[in-house]
DNA sequence: AAATAAAATTTGATCGATCAAAAATTTTGG
DNA sequence: CCAAAATTTTTGATCGATCAAATTTTATTT
C-alpha cells in the first residue's frame, strides 16, 4: 500500500504538502504541486479513506435502512429511491451503507450501533410515522438525519422538527382524477385501502378535492379494499354489477391491477383506471399510474442534509419539509 | 464520545485490558473482566469502528454494485439479492456498501476507488459475462471477490477461477416443462429471447432436455421475442392462430405476461404458462413462475468469501462454483 | 536594502483503537 | 518455600491521514 509518506519522500516534500495538494491545492505553489502530482501518479497513490475518517471524524457515509422485502407490488419505489440516493450521494462524495431491519426495535438497535461505532455521519429514515421513535432516538443521539416521509401530524413544511421530503399523494390523485374527469366522464370512483392509514387518506383526499373542484359526480363511490390484486378484483367486480362508473382512481398499482382485471372480466376492457406507484406490473398491463419520482426525493434529502452545493453534512440540518409533486403517466 | 481510555481509567486498568475484554475475553481474569464490563456499561462505551479498521487493516465491509434501475419487470431479483446479502452480512459482522454504476467502465472506476481507499475487504459482482473485465481487475488488485453469475465458458464448478454462485436456469425450465407435460399436455412451447444470450440459452436448454426426456411433442415450437410484454404478446398472438399448444414455458415474467395477455385475447385464458423470476407482476396476474431464491445465492456467496462459519474474509477465497436450483411456483 | 507582511512549507501532536513485547502477577513443581 | 513456568496486565509503537502551530521562503513596502 502506498502512503502519503511515500509520496512525500519521492516528491522531496513533507507529508502535509502532499495532503494540501489533495485537499487544498490553492495553498501550494505551482511548481511544488506539479512535483507532487507527478509523484502521486508515478506511485499510484490514493488517500486511505479509513485513516482520513479517523482523523477528520467524518465518515462521509450515510446509513439507509433496507426494508424487509415485502413481496408485493410495492417496495419498488424504495428500491428506486435507494438507487437514486446512491448515485446522488456519490456525486457529493458520500457513500451509502445499508442496514436491514424488520422491526422498529431492530432498526433502533442498528441506529445505536451505527452511531456508537461512528460508522455514519447521517441517517436517512424511510416510512416515518406519527411520533416516530427513530426520529426521537436520532435527536437524542445528536445524529443528523432526514426522512423520506412526512412527520404526520405537523405537516406544515415551515415548522418541521427535522428535514423531510415526501411525495404529495393528494396531488397525484388530484391529477389522476382531473384527468379522468376530463377524459372519461363525471363518475370517477376511488378505490382505496381501509381508512386511517395516513398515506391512504392522503391519496383519498386528492380525489375528493378534485371531484369537488371539477365536474365530478357527487354520487361516485369510494370503495375500500385491502392492498391486493384479488381483493381489489372482488371489490370492483361487485361495483361494476350495479354502478355505472366512468373511471377509477386507485391508491396503489396492486388495487389498479385488480380493478383492471375485474373490468376486463365484466366486458369493459376500456374502463379508465389509474394506479399509483407506476410499477413494472402496471406498465406491463398498460395501466396509467402516478409516478412518485423517488429520484427527486433522494436529491431533495441530500440537499437538505448538506445544503444544495455543499459537500459536507450540516449539523444539525435545517428542519424543513418538501412535498414532491408526482407525475401522472398516461397509458 | 467515550473512548477505550475513558473506560480503562474508570475501571482502573490499562487500555489493552479493556481491548482484551472486548476482543479476547478468555485472556482476562474473571474479576478484572467484571470491573471492565461494569465500566463499559456505566459509560455506554462502544469501540470506534473507524479506529479499529485503521489498526487492523480490515474494514469488515463488502461492496455491492447497484445496477442502473432498468424499469422493466426484472431488476427485482437483484433487489432481493441485495437485501438478503445485507441481512446475512450483518449476522457475520459485515457491512454492505453500495456503489452505483451504469457501465462497465464506471464500475471499474468504482472498484479502483474502493480498493485504493481501502474501503472494502471484498466485492460482490453481479451479472458476470465471459472474460469479465471486472474479475480481471479484481484479481490484478488482489481484492477478494465472489460473483452472482457463473463464469460463462468454464462452468465446471470444480475448476472455477473465482468463487461464484448462480441460479441453475436450465433446472428451472426443466421443472417448469416437466410440470406442464404432466399437467397440460405434450405440446409445450418455449418462448425465449433471441438466441445467443447466455442466460437465455441456458433456460432454453432446460426446456429442450425436459421435452426430450419426457413425453414432449417434438413439433412443439420455440418462439423468439425481445424481452417485453408487447413484443411477447405479438409473438404469441401469431402462434395461437395456427398452432395448437398445451402450454408455454417462458424465459422471463415479462414474456409470460405477454403470452398470458395473448392467450386471454385469443379466448384461451386457461392456457398454462410459466414465467421466470417470480416477480410481483406474475404473482398479481396469477401466472406460475420459477422463483430464483436470491436469498440462497447471497448466503452461498458469503459462505464462499468467509468459509461457512468464519467471521473474516478468506484471502483469497477458494475458487468454487455453486448452482442453486430454483423453485417452481405453481399458481 | 532592510523591515515588515504574506504566503508556502514543515514539524509535532492527534484521532481511537490493536499489535507485539515487556513487566508484573499468579500458579506449579520440586 | 523458592525457582521456574504460565498466566495476566501494562507499555510503547503503529495504522495513515489531518490539524494547529512553528518555521522558512517569497513578496511588498518604505
Amino acid at each position: 500500500m502506498v502512503t502519503i509518506e511515500d509520496v512525500a519522500r519521492r516528491a522531496g516534500v513533507s507529508r502535509q504538502t502532499v495532503s494540501n495538494v489533495i485537499n487544498a491545492p490553492a495553498k501550494v505553489r505551482e511548481p511544488t504541486r506539479e512535483k507532487v502530482d507527478a509523484a502521486i501518479t508515478a506511485l499510484g497513490y490514493a488517500p486511505n479513506a479509513v485513516a482520513r475518517r479517523l482523523r477528520t471524524q467524518r465518515t462521509s457515509t450515510i446509513g439507509v435502512r433496507l426494508d424487509a422485502y415485502s413481496g408485493g407490488v410495492s417496495g419498488v419505489v424504495l428500491d428506486r429511491f435507494v438507487h437514486a440516493l446512491t448515485e446522488h450521494a456519490a456525486t457529493r462524495g458520500l457513500r451509502v451503507l445499508l442496514y436491514a431491519a424488520r422491526t422498529v426495535d431492530e432498526e433502533l438497535r442498528h441506529i445505536n450501533e451505527l452511531a456508537d461505532g461512528g460508522e455514519v455521519d447521517a441517517i436517512i429514515l424511510t416510512g416515518t410515522s406519527r411520533d416516530d421513535r427513530r426520529a426521537e432516538r436520532l435527536r437524542e443521539r445528536d445524529m443528523p438525519f432526514a426522512a423520506f416521509g412526512r412527520p404526520w401530524g405537523t405537516e406544515d413544511p415551515a415548522e418541521a422538527s427535522h428535514p423531510w421530503v415526501d411525495i404529495d399523494g393528494a396531488a397525484g390523485t388530484r391529477a389522476a382524477t382531473a384527468y379522468l374527469l376530463g377524459d372519461a366522464g363525471p363518475r370517477v370512483a376511488f378505490l382505496g385501502w381501509p381508512p386511517d392509514s395516513e398515506t391512504g387518506d392522503d391519496r383519498e383526499r386528492g380525489w375528493r378535492e378534485a371531484m369537488a373542484a371539477g365536474s365530478g359526480d357527487r354520487a361516485a363511490p369510494r370503495i375500500s379494499s385491502e392492498d391486493g390484486v384479488a381483493q381489489a378484483q372482488g371489490a370492483i367486480r361487485t361495483l361494476l354489477k350495479d354502478d355505472a362508473v366512468d373511471g377509477i382512481v386507485c391508491a396503489s398499482d396492486a388495487l389498479a391491477i385488480g380493478a383492471h382485471l375485474a373490468a376486463v372480466e365484466a366486458g369493459r376492457p376500456g374502463l379508465r383506471i389509474v394506479g399509483f406507484d407506476n410499477t413494472a406490473a402496471a406498465e406491463a398491463l398498460g395501466i396509467s399510474s402516478v409516478e412518485q419520482l423517488p429520484e427527486r426525493v433522494a436529491a431533495g434529502l441530500l440537499d437538505m442534509l448538506m445544503g444544495p452545493e455543499e459537500r459536507r453534512i450540516s449539523h444539525p440540518p435545517a428542519p424543513v419539509g418538501l412535498l414532491v409533486e408526482p407525475q401522472l403517466i398516461v397509458r
